[in-house]
RNA sequence: GGAGGGGUUCCCGAGCGGUCAAAGGGAACAGACUGUAAAUCUGUCGGCCAUGCCUUCGGAGGUUCGAAUCCUCCCCCCUCCA
């Protein structure tokens, strides 16, 4: 089996890394401890923190051990990093669900029993710092001159920068040396606009302990059309179903571009990698196969096996034309007594959630954006009968990739 | 604390007394073309009982026939000085 680091490097996941070599030899031989931090700063993750999950998980497989951290402590400063400017800063009580919630997703994701990984909060080691010491144990070994040349700091400088986001870096750095002194942690990893913080972490565990800790950063993951990873129509897409379902994930996955299915396959999937290259060989409209293995194996590793293929099922069900009845399209409610006086097209796609407002719904069947049943809607206030049920329901297609099942009830 | 510059519709960013629901760009959405891809082209992009009405240009007042545009106070941000 390769180590560690090999398969990271193999599947597209190291943008730097700290000692390169070095970091080879680390993994060949015990077991090694290496930590993320996951920000609370929602109540769920999105597909923004697939990659650092996909690398504990990796790292676990390979037989070393996680630490998946919550920065419940560090929630309450906020990182500045990568941002234009200041977070709204958020309650204890915020906080402390969000922790609560990240903890139960990242759970799914790799055993994290105390034992074969570790779940912690910084808030059990932050909290409880004095100032005074802290000052004067850990703020000494910072340099101002080195910060402020620090590039995520240049940015924030044009736009201003407060002391209490300046401190971060302190912070991030202490957890890195806690978690080397308390659980032999010698790796962080984290997204490319960690590196200074990451650095700033192994470079206090030299100052202070003499020792050696690495540090290696992921590359910012944008399709191949300069957009980040992760927005929809919709929103987010969220790794928690309540939020995004599996179906509306599996969807996400299978709209990949082109451009991006094999760096997709290895980073979003577990597939092997003379699977994933022997899938990159597919062209043109074949890659829709090779779309569907994404699709279904991310949804996999998210939802469960069973979720992803439905999922599967339900897709190629609408797309092939003859959908309904299939249980994870969106569904929404209609009373049949609006029905059974004719309800207007487009009043039924506010009632739907389908649009938010009335003039939107008017627009969208306007520019023929709307299908009901097989039969494009074309004028907005074309009325909606009982009659037009099939099965007690309506299947709307909204725009060419957007299905709603409307259950009268 | 002092001096100056700013806060505009999802974002960037024009407008600086009427012709402004507010240029332009981006994002987004729809249509055409396709392969549930990309690129391209076209259209849309505050709300509504829709040839008109209502609510928007940091907040509250005021001047005016009429304000995003002028005045007053307040809040917030930036730059320089302390």
């Amino acid at each position: 089996m390769k180590n560690f680091y090999h398969t990271l490097k193999e599947r597209g996941f190291i943008e730097q890394a700290t000692d390169p070599e070095e970091m080879e030899v680390l993994f060949e031989g015990k077991t090694v401890s290496a930590y993320i931090g996951f920000d609370p700063t929602a109540k769920s993750l999105h597909v923004g923190s697939l990659i650092p999950i996909m690398a504990l998980a990796h790292l676990q497989r390979h037989g070393h051990c996680p630490i998946a951290l919550v920065g419940g402590g560090t929630a309450l400063i906020g990182d500045p990093s990568g941002k234009k400017e200041m977070r709204p800063v958020l309650s204890h009580e915020a906080i402390r669900d969000n922790a609560e919630g990240l903890k139960k997703q990242l759970a799914r994701y790799m055993t994290l029993d105390g034992v074969k990984g570790h779940l912690l909060n910084n808030m059990d080691w932050l909290a409880p710092l004095n100032y005074i010491d802290f000052l004067r144990d850990i703020g000494r070994h910072f340099s101002i001159n080195r910060m402020l040349a620090a590039e995520s700091v240049k940015q924030r400088l044009e736009t201003g920068l407060s002391f209490i986001e300046f401190n971060y870096q302190l912070l991030q750095a202490y957890d890195f040396l806690h978690l080397y002194s308390h659980h032999d942690c010698l790796l962080q990893m984290g997204g490319s606009d960690q590196w200074g913080n990451i650095v700033a972490g192994t470079d206090l565990i030299r100052r202070m302990k003499g020792g050696k800790a690495f540090g290696l950063t992921f590359p910012l993951i944008v399709t191949s059309s300069g957009e980040k990873m992760g927005k929809t129509a919709i929103g987010a897409v969220w790794l928690d179903s309540e939020r995004t379902s599996p179906y509306e994930y599996y969807q996400f996955w299978i709209n990949t571009e082109d451009q991006d299915v094999s760096r997709f396959l290895a980073l979003f999937t577990f597939l092997p990698m003379d699977q994933v290259r022997e899938l990159s060989q597919r062209q043109g409209a074949d890659l829709r196969e090779v779309k569907e293995v994404l699709a279904t194996e991310v949804t996999a590793i998210t939802h469960g096996r069973a979720e992803a293929e439905k999922a599967r099922e339900t897709s190629r069900t609408l797309f092939s034309g003859q959908g309904l009845g299939m249980e994870s399209v969106p569904t929404s409610r209609i009373s049949r007594e609006k029905l059974e006086q004719g309800l207007e097209a487009y009043l039924l796609l506010v009632e739907a959630g389908v649009c938010q407002t009335r003039g939107e719904a008017r627009r969208l069947i306007a520019q023929g954006g709307v299908t009901l049943n097989d039969q494009r809607v074309s004028s907005f206030d074309w009325k909606v009968y009982t009659h037009h049920l099939k099965d007690n329901c309506l299947l709307l297609k909204i725009g060419k990739k957007r299905f709603q099942k409307i259950v009268s009830s």
